[in-house]
RNA sequence: GAAGAUGUAGCUCAGUUGGUUAGAGCGCUAGAUUGUGGUUCUUGAGGUCGUGGGUUCGAUCCCCAUCAUUUUCCCCA
């Protein structure tokens, strides 16, 4: 072996044709909701113009975009001690193209440069791979599947309810029955802030407190004093965070906490309103639960934030999103707000596997193999088998002239359902011997009964 | 960027306190069965033990370096 081995680069995956069907079913199933909604289809280019990306996902955000060369001689009109500027700075002399990092930026992108002809409010959805250029670890990839759906242009609550349908009948579709939605507005959070005085910090606060269940409080704790926040008002803070029981409860006790706060009171009022709106819509007991301690890592949210996690399967949350109020404002289009939800297809895909979800995909192969015994048997298995394809069966002859054994273990390795063979006999009666792989059951029918039997299910 | 783990057959992994021909299961080949897969039995093929160097009479094993893979921290889906 003087050849080198193939590979493939780190954190990317190939898909077999196993995957591939359930991976299919997956995104179908997310898909044909988002369409009950009334999401739109959009896809946008692999690769953006690199300024569209850089500066909308923070310092580390920057770092993990992953740049494209300039073709060609790239390095023209570099000056040779322009090197000496550092990378950062080099970047976009021999760079104009980045691929996309998330579905968010090049929606929001897509939306200004098309404003005069979408019709608001806008619902797109978008399922397309993004790139990383992180270090990939256990259910994290450099290039994954992200399944976004997002309404733009109205502050509408109905969409944040119908956020929770829509995850709702995702998992229903999807066979998942033990799971949590986690709601939490950022109005909340900004309110908490402001309460114990440190309005401006919510960012903060919110990159600590969202670790709560992972770190535990002694471990919250410890990041907020280190970022300069005092004991005391940590004191202060943490009762509020280890609310649990029921929404109206946790709502009882917030409404005390920040009634001197405008903002922390209109996300209570809010959060109130999308149950309220979801009683209306006949969903009475929907599987949502209001945890405070629920922040997200985005910094561009702005109202409700969500959370999907399956009880069962310790992974992370399967789904997440929020609304945020001025996204398009980077891009020259302020005062446009959207709502939006998020569905990571690999993490959906891994709890599935893990508690044996998936329906059997077999359906989706060939529904027979055509074997002979010699090339008269190959001649008179073509007419078979354009015959069967007219009539929608899914049909293959068996290219080679090999051993029948060879052909049916094809067939078996293929999970391929039902086995014709050609034989002298059955040329003789103008026939064809069916075999049934599961049952081993095999009889002689005519195309027409062929066609019959094999159209059954 | 930091720390750890692992590299042995196509795959999953044994193994040798350093000693002649490095093993298993699965997969693959061929046959038992020249008109039949999945089960069973038999057969055969397949390895520079990641790469380079060192110690040694002798290294897959010990030492050093290097590369690759992977996990955790940071951050994220």
């Amino acid at each position: 072996m003087s050849v080198s081995k193939p590979s493939i680069p780190k954190g990317t995956r190939d898909f077999g044709p196993e995957k591939m069907m359930k991976r299919t079913f997956v995104l179908e199933s997310i898909k044909s909701v988002f369409k009950k909604f009334g999401f739109l289809p959009l896809e946008t280019p692999t690769m953006e113009n690199l300024n569209v990306l850089t500066g909308k996902y923070g310092d580390e955000g920057d770092q993990l975009i992953f740049k494209i060369l300039n073709s060609g001689n790239y390095l023209e009109g570099v000056a040779s001690d322009q090197i000496d500027l550092g990378y950062k700075k080099m970047t976009p002399m021999i760079s104009e193209k980045a691929l996309r990092y998330d579905l968010t930026v090049p929606f929001a992108r897509y939306v200004v440069m098309n404003r005069n002809d979408i019709a608001f409010p806008f619902k797109r959805y978008q399922i397309q791979p993004v790139w990383r250029a992180d270090r990939p670890q256990k259910g994290r990839y450099r290039e994954f599947y992200q399944c976004d759906a997002d309404v733009v242009g109205t502050d509408s609550l109905l969409c944040e309810a119908e956020i929770v349908m829509l995850i709702m009948e995702v998992f229903a579709k999807l066979n998942i029955a033990d799971y949590s939605i986690k709601i939490n507005n950022r109005k909340i959070l900004q309110g908490i802030v402001a309460a114990i005085g440190r309005l401006g910090e919510e960012t903060t606060l919110c990159v600590a407190i969202d670790k709560l269940d992972k770190i535990g409080k002694q471990g919250v704790t410890e990041e907020l004093l280190s970022k300069g926040f005092a004991q005391t008002e940590i004191d202060q803070l943490m009762p509020i965070f280890e609310l649990t029981g029921k929404s109206e409860e946790i709502i009882a006790t917030l409404k005390s906490f920040l009634q001197s706060s405008e903002i922390g009171l209109k996300g209570i009022s809010e959060v109130e309103e999308i149950f309220l709106l979801l009683e209306k819509l006949h969903i009475a007991s929907p599987p949502l639960v209001l945890d405070l301690s629920l922040a997200r890592g985005l910094s561009y949210y702005t109202g409700a934030i969500f959370e999907v996690k399956a009880n069962q399967v310790q992974i992370g949350s399967v789904s997440g999103g929020g609304r945020y109020d001025n996204l398009t404002g980077i891009f020259g289009l302020p005062g446009v707000s959207g709502v939006g939800i998020s569905f990571g297809v690999d993490r959906l895909y891994d709890v599935m596997e893990e508690l044996g979800l998936f329906p059997s995909l077999t359906h989706q192969t060939t529904k027979v193999l055509i074997t002979y015994f010699d090339k008269k048997g190959f001649n008179y298995g073509l007419n078979f088998l354009a015959k069967l394809r007219q009539t929608n069966i899914s049909a293959e002859l068996y290219p080679d002239v090999v051993k029948i054994k060879k052909q049916f273990e094809y067939a078996d390795k293929k999970k391929i359902p039902y086995v014709a063979v050609i034989g002298d006999e059955e040329m003789q009666e103008n026939k064809i011997s069916i075999k049934n792989m599961l049952t081993g059951v095999q009889e002689r029918c005519t195309l027409e009964e062929t066609i019959l039997k094999l159209s059954e299910h």
